[in-house]
DNA sequence: GCGACAG
DNA sequence: ATCTTGTCGC
């Protein structure tokens, strides 16, 4: 299943909900099946104001979600280990634990990981690894990534 | 004031 | 996000 709309609002850090959450959301009005969890593709938690994308759309579905980013927004950290698995905490500038930099493929740049809503860390952290083994991002969300792409250039004509 | 800044 | 070259490992 795929969703296509057209998006108006421009992209401003620490403001992506603004730009994607309701289309995000008109997604959801589609998927007929009840998932457990949902991976969103940016911060949670790990937000200048607590709430990212991640927190929003769970909110907003009332059900889990985990937030997992490609890049850091927030916060500091140390550099996790080199193997696949291995995780350090993301912290803000009260030293708050604000979520997880995750290596989920041996010497490659890990995910920022954080809580969404209805979920505690470090489950987020474990299904974020559960969920791939030989991709940095989580299948859930490299798979929705490819159905978009392949959608989207279906729409303007393959060149 | 300067640098940083999810997708 | 999108574009894009050469390089690297299974």
């Amino acid at each position: 299943m795929v969703h296509q709309e057209s998006l108006s609002s421009p992209y401003i850090p620490g403001l992506l909900s603004f730009r994607g959450a309701p289309a995000l959301l008109h997604a959801f009005e589609k998927v007929r099946h009840d998932p457990d969890v949902v991976f969103i593709d940016g911060h949670g938690l790990s937000h200048p104001r607590s709430a990212g994308i991640a927190c929003h759309i769970g909110l907003c579905l009332n059900k889990p979600t985990i937030g997992c980013a490609k890049s850091l927004l927030i916060g500091r950290h140390r550099v996790p280990g080199p193997s696949r698995g291995s995780y350090t905490s993301l912290y803000d500038a009260n030293n708050h634990v604000i979520g997880a930099v995750v290596r989920t493929r041996d010497r490659v740049k890990p995910v920022f990981v954080s809580v969404g809503h209805r979920i505690g860390l470090a489950q987020a952290v474990q299904l974020t690894l559960a969920c791939g083994k030989g991709y940095r991002i989580p299948e859930p969300t490299r798979q929705a990534d490819r159905w978009a792409e392949q959608s989207k250039r279906e729409a303007i004509g393959i060149k």
